[in-house]
RNA sequence: GCCCGGAUGGUGGAAUGGUAGACACGAAGGACUUAAAAUCCUUUGGCUUUACGGCUGUGCGGGUUCAAGUCCCGCUUCGGGUACCA
């Protein structure tokens, strides 16, 4: 019988559906394991090999915690909401939701064929109305909670309304958008009007003017995740700074407890390097300079409050408040200048032309510890959304005040003994201070610190924790998102009660804005409460459907709660979450934020979503070039191609095996070619190749189906493993595959001759048996440590060693497809089946390596001399270290080694080798 | 600029400080076949030698060690992230 892979695999796909193999339920009698994918945006392409990358190495974790005993719960679904079908929607006028299932069901196809192990009665679309409920439901939560700073955690509402209402703003300490103080007595004294207008300062999910990226290509506000270099990370469109009244998440309250749960996961230390860095916690001191002649202070912060003596000015941003009243009379016109110049540079100039640019706004600060007046000016490079929106400059020992200073001619003095500031200013944070007071004589971090107590003790500053992550900008000026549960009453947000939800999206005409410049939303009728109020026009971001999800999927179908205390007791939170790391900043901060807010809320029992995470590295496009000769229609081959003048043109890597091209396919492949000719060599046309991007415009895309077409999807799954190790980026390539086949091929071999069975129950001999428990101890060792390339390889080896020796023993053969189903599943269901079972494989135990197979009698020792291996020589495993040495020496090949000379110093290490140091 | 990864044959890649190149592709040779495919066997880092063998070799330069692809220091270079963050 040949291995038929397209039959078994058709076959197995069958049974795992009509035996719910992979549905999941809660078993306590069980421990639980999560395993979880990072699900995927179900785009208009369909899936390429890249994808399946990550979802391969995860079915195979879970396929192994299942044969280890664990309950697995491996869920996938569809973060639907998105701009591409919008943007597709605005192009064609077909409905997001139209395309979005199509894509859905494309996708779909596509996953089955590759036999994974997802429990598809959990599946979830962020798109469907029974889940974006719960989405819609946590906005309604954050609306209704405030930060507590002193508790570091979410508290309600109405606790801090009660609170002023009885002790104003007093003993408050709350994440807010700005400082306030009030009696009391003033707090009762407002109207409800004004009183809700103070607590949209508190909430978590906040209204508030901002200044926004706006992309008004894409007629939207977006993230700061959602911009890079001045450009919207989708196509890549101008973003501008913008001041806009926007829905908020006050992620940057839990700062500091996203920074201290990196403590506790177990991610790679790039990944929480990279969070780290995004959260930016920066410590320092504020402190405040006051404006002489004026009762104006203004705050700064630094971390270098050891350079307070050279602070020789001080530089606002020019959004900042307080410009207005620090600019003179005299000053006004050219103040006025700049601040319009500035303006109307966008970001992305600001970043891509750094000159110095700056103005005097006429004023003079105070230096609250030497007394020294110092000019304050206005500059770009001071940004108002950080820190103060002001800095004290430090030209000596801060490379862009110091750029500054030379500019405009100010005093640069240098703070550190035996620096030179002439040409260049010096950041590094080590050093004797000078020039300095109180603080002469004493080191960088001991000045810091001495500066800190003396600011405090003086009541001119205070120590301060600065955080560089924002929070998060919620409103999206677009259609295909989560509507907000909330309506306007007088210009003020109210929620939604919670029985009416999900407010589901309404059916609008036309996905652009309105006329009047209003979210696509207004277009929809009557799209108000019951009572008439106007319910908002954005929708949700992309962000929020996918920062909750994995909690859903424990209890996907609970129309009562998000997840069931019962189900999340159970599940807990995720074991191991594998996806690229393209999210880094984006969703894995959301989604620890939102699963941090809900712990606080008591809903959930776990304050990290994730323990365990693996990027997977990502498969880049391998492209082929073809070169076609100068005003002709004739290709020449690679080697040849420098005898011509050519033009280098990408062919499809599709219609090209091991970079020969089948030229006849080529003939069809596009009208144009049709009539090509081909200069060969050898016989062959071999094309050149490239690692790029995989993408359509360079014909590097490759449909996993059409591997699984050729190969089957066990090769496929083996293959993608094989690659390289899973975290590397690699480009895609087909090179290697026959080998995978090859492999699948003769394990097959093993079982079956033509039409033979060839299995038998005889008896294993200690050799086999060492064979199949080496094998068993590498892959165990080799899966849990997510080296799949390994483990693909010690199985060829396995298949290798037990074709040479023959072997068709049962004994041997069913452990070993049991150890090969959660790489192999096809194949291994169908073997397990040959040998006489009729249950699935799914449901076996993970063979255990017994080490008694293991032990070798002899142990071939390699024997170098100064380091080199010269010879090696077998002796017993048990040898003691002296008899080894003794022995070593004694040897005919040693002598001729030794030269005559006497040994310095010999090292034996049992079991490894002998070094003998002439 | 800063932070994090890499760099090993023609190629993808192996290697708890202990025989570098496992496994696989490709290539070469052979068997089977009318032929091809498939399958099977052999060889395959480089230089050198009739051969045994020898020399050399993990981006570069140093160092630690009996022993370094692996650890340390200094570079080169290629990826990725991030930035007027005070």
């Amino acid at each position: 019988m040949e291995y038929n892979f397209g039959q078994i695999e058709q076959k197995w796909h069958s049974f795992w559906k009509n035996n719910n193999t992979y549905k999941t339920d809660i078993d306590k009698n069980k421990p639980k394991f999560y395993v979880l994918d990072m699900f995927p945006y179900p785009s208009g392409a369909g899936l390429h090999v890249g994808h399946p990358l990550g979802y391969i190495a995860s079915d195979i974790y879970s396929r192994y915690k299942r044969l280890k005993g664990f309950n697995v719960l491996h869920p996938m679904g569809y973060d639907a909401y998105g701009l591409p079908a919008e943007q597709y929607a605005i192009q064609t006028g077909q409905h997001p939701e139209i395309t979005t299932k199509k894509n859905i069901a494309r996708y779909r196809e596509q996953l089955d064929k590759i036999g994974f192990s997802y429990d598809w009665s959990r599946e979830i679309r962020t798109c469907e109305p029974d889940f974006y409920k719960w989405t819609q439901w946590a906005f309604i939560q954050m609306f209704n909670y405030y930060f507590n700073i002193k508790n570091q955690k979410a508290e309600t509402i109405t606790s801090l309304v009660d609170w002023f209402k009885t002790k104003g703003t007093d003993g408050i300490k709350a994440s807010v958008t700005e400082e306030l103080n009030f009696t009391a007595q003033e707090w009762n004294d407002k109207s409800e009007r004004e009183q809700q207008e103070i607590l949209l300062n508190y909430r978590i999910a906040y209204l508030a003017d901002l200044k926004v990226n706006w992309c008004a290509d894409l007629g939207t506000v977006l993230a700061n995740d959602e911009v890079s270099e001045g450009l919207s990370v989708r196509g890549g469109h101008p973003v501008e700074q913008k001041v806009m009244r926007q829905w908020s998440l006050r992620v940057s309250a839990y700062a500091q407890r996203l920074l201290d749960g990196l403590g506790t996961v177990d991610w790679t230390d790039s990944l929480k390097e990279t969070q780290k860095n995004w959260i930016g916690r920066s410590e320092g001191a504020e402190m405040t300079f006051r404006i002489k002649g004026k009762e104006l202070p203004i705050e700064v912060f630094t971390t270098r409050a050891d350079t307070i003596y050279g602070v020789s000015f001080m530089v606002l941003a020019p959004e900042s408040d307080i410009v207005k009243q620090l600019t003179t009379t005299e000053q006004e016109a050219e103040v006025a200048n700049y601040i319009a110049a500035t303006k109307k540079r966008t970001e992305r100039e600001r970043q891509a032309d750094r000159r110095v640019t700056g103005v005097f706004s006429g004023s003079y600060a105070i230096n609250p510890v030497s007394g020294n007046e110092i000019p304050v000016w206005i500059s770009d490079y001071v940004l108002a959304g950080y820190g103060t929106g002001a800095i004290m400059a430090v030209p000596a020992h801060d490379s862009r005040d110091y750029a500054f200073a030379k500019h405009f001619d100010l005093p640069i003095i240098p703070l550190i003994e035996g620096c030179d500031v002439s040409k260049d200013s010096f950041d590094a944070k080590e050093g004797v201070l000078i020039n300095s007071g109180f603080l002469n004589g004493l080191t960088v971090k001991e000045a810091i610190a001495k500066t800190k107590e003396y600011i405090t003790e003086k009541e001119i500053g205070n120590v301060k924790v600065n955080f560089r992550l924002r929070d998060a900008i919620f409103s999206r000026q677009r259609y295909w998102g989560e509507p907000f549960p909330l309506y306007y009453k007088e210009g003020l947000p109210y929620m939604l009660d919670e029985s009416k939800l999900p407010l589901e999206l309404p059916s609008i005409d036309k996905f652009l804005p309105t006329e009047k410049g209003e979210p696509p939303l207004a277009r929809a009728d009557n799209w108000k409460t019951d009572e008439g109020y106007p319910i908002e026009f954005c929708t949700m971001p992309g962000f929020a459907g996918s920062s909750a999800y994995y909690l859903r999927y424990m209890d996907p179908k609970n129309e009562n709660a998000l997840v069931s205390l019962e189900a999340n007791d159970y599940w807990r939170n995720v074991d191991l979450y594998i996806g690229g790391t393209e999210h880094a900043t984006g969703h894995l901060v959301y989604s620890r934020f939102w699963n941090k807010f809900l712990f606080d809320l008591g809903i959930i029992c776990e304050d990290e979503p994730f323990k365990k995470l693996v990027n997977q590295g990502m498969i880049q496009g391998r492209s082929n070039f073809i070169y076609r000769i100068k005003n002709s229609n004739t290709f020449v081959s690679l080697n040849l191609k420098d005898q011509y003048e050519t033009t280098t043109l990408h062919v499809d890597v599709n219609i090209v095996s091991n970079d020969i091209l089948d030229t006849d396919a080529f003939k069809n492949w596009l009208p144009e070619y049709k009539n090509a000719e081909f200069i060969l060599e050898d016989g062959k046309y071999i094309c050149g190749w490239a690692v790029e991007k995989m993408s359509k415009s360079m014909y590097n895309v490759v449909n996993p189906d059409v591997i699984v077409e050729k190969y089957g999807a066990d090769t496929l799954r083996l293959y993608e493993m094989f690659l390289g190790p899973l975290e590397q980026s690699k480009p895609w390539d087909t090179n290697g595959i026959d080998g995978v086949h090859r492999f699948l091929k003769r394990l097959w071999s093993l079982f079956y001759k033509e039409e033979n069975f060839l299995i038998n129950d005889e008896k294993a001999s200690a050799e086999e048996l060492k064979i199949l428990h080496k094998t068993i101890k590498k892959i165990t060792f080799d899966i849990e440590n997510f080296s799949f390339n390994t483990s693909v390889s010690a199985f060829m080896i396995c298949v290798n060693e037990l074709f040479a020796l023959k072997c068709n023993k049962k004994e041997i053969l069913e452990p070993l497809v049991i150890l090969l189903a959660p790489f192999a599943p096809h194949i291994a269901e169908e073997l397990y089946q040959a040998l006489g079972n009729t249950e699935t494989v799914c449901d076996e135990s993970f063979p255990i390596c017994n080490e008694d197979f293991l032990k070798e009698s002899a142990f071939n020792y390699p024997i170098s001399f100064n380091g080199k291996v010269r010879f090696t020589l077998e002796l017993p495993a048990d040898m003691s270290k002296e008899e080894v040495e003794k022995v070593a020496l004694a040897n005919d090949q040693t002598a001729k080694h030794l030269e005559g000379k006497t040994p310095k110093k010999i090292i034996v290490v049992p079991g490894k080798i002998v070094n003998i140091v002439l």
